[in-house]
DNA sequence: CATACGTCCTGCCAGC
DNA sequence: TGCTGGCAGGACGTAT
């Protein structure tokens, strides 16, 4: 699940690499991870230079030469490398829906091209950048700068820049009775955090992730601020955290896994008190916390007693999504 | 308006 | 052993 510091690993490595290089042409596999026709994407990226590669909130961003960008959100499954190997390699190799996965790449390749790559950009360079989504959850768009701006605007602060204060923080979930966690998603009110980096946050600040926005108190809000941005930090200099799928431009694992202290760890030991962290879905995802520390649940300010209940009776005693390649 | 939920998609794994 | 069904989730669309 690449969220903030997976795409700023990701978009870090891709602007050394690519900074300057010309898009010679581009190649749509899969149309369906293009917003709009393919053929107008492909058009209005060809033979144009990349000035540089950034990030927003999860997605990598190329900026072109006529202020353009290449707005990448990698879904779920979404990988982008650079690929030495020309294009030709690949295009020998059947892709078509249904058909075998591509070629095993040779030992010690630094990247490996799957049968569910997604969309090719041949570069001057006689690389090529490479976007592969197995479940094709991502998607690129091409932007011109009008639409960029708006479309950036839509968005939440970054949560690591300055002007993403406590203050900011408490804005954004003072009047609502969604759960914190809930609203730690949500991409219009902070760019960035997904349900990994949003559990470690609230695990770190010792706020239950069931607790209503507005039921946080200031000095929780404060916490969690600071918890928020001191994981992100730390996820970034791991370069990112590997469950299954997520790869670095270079083909690499993030490396925050073994610093993940609730994702993932239900039945395990809390590394603060010692209490079995516990396993609940809400909205729809796993949310993983320690009733020692982030409270029961029982005593959730502001929670019906019968909605937590429902919560913690689907709590999941054995199977943790991913728990096996941590 | 705020909130909740279904949908997309494939790979994996538990269970039969 | 081989098959099946449930689950994972980011973002968006629709429903309440």
């Amino acid at each position: 699940m690449p969220e903030l510091p997976e795409a700023e690993t990701i978009a870090r490595r891709l602007d050394e690499v690519l900074s300057g290089r010309i898009v010679a042409d581009v190649t749509v596999l899969r149309e369906d991870v293009v917003a709009g026709p393919a053929r107008r994407f492909a058009r209005a990226i060809a033979a144009k230079q990349i000035q540089s590669v950034a990030r927003r909130g999860k997605n990598v961003v190329l900026l072109l030469c006529d202020q353009s960008r290449v707005v990448i959100n990698l879904g779920m499954t979404g990988r982008l490398f650079a690929c030495a190997g020309g294009s030709d390699s690949f295009r020998d190799t059947p892709s078509a829906p249904g058909a075998p996965d591509g070629f095993e790449a040779p030992q010690g390749a630094k990247a490996s091209i799957s049968g569910h790559a997604a969309v090719l950009f041949g570069l001057d360079s006689g690389e090529q950048l490479v976007y592969d989504d197995t479940r094709r959850f991502g998607r690129l768009a091409i932007m011109p700068p009008a639409d960029w701006s708006r479309w950036s605007r839509s968005l939440g602060p970054e949560p690591l820049s300055p002007s993403f204060t406590a203050k900011r923080l408490h804005r954004a979930l003072a009047k609502s009775r969604s759960p914190v966690r809930s609203l730690l998603l949500d991409q219009k009110k902070i760019a960035g955090v997904g349900n990994i980096y949003a559990i470690e946050a609230l695990w770190e600040a010792e706020v239950h992730p069931r607790l209503p926005g507005r039921a946080l108190i200031p000095q929780d809000v404060t916490k969690l601020h600071r918890s928020l941005r001191r994981v992100l930090r730390n996820a970034i200099q791991a370069r990112g955290t590997t469950l299954r799928d997520y790869r670095t431009a270079e083909g690499a694992m993030g490396g925050f896994g073994p610093a993940l202290r609730a994702y993932g760890r239900a039945g395990q030991p809390c590394r603060r008190c010692a209490r079995k962290i516990r396993r609940v879905v809400f909205s729809g995802r796993s949310a993983f916390f320690c009733p020692g520390c982030q409270g029961s649940g029982a005593d959730l300010r502001g929670v019906h007693p019968m909605a937590v209940r429902a919560g913690n009776e689907l709590e999941s005693r054995n199977r943790t999504p991913g728990a096996a390649l941590l």
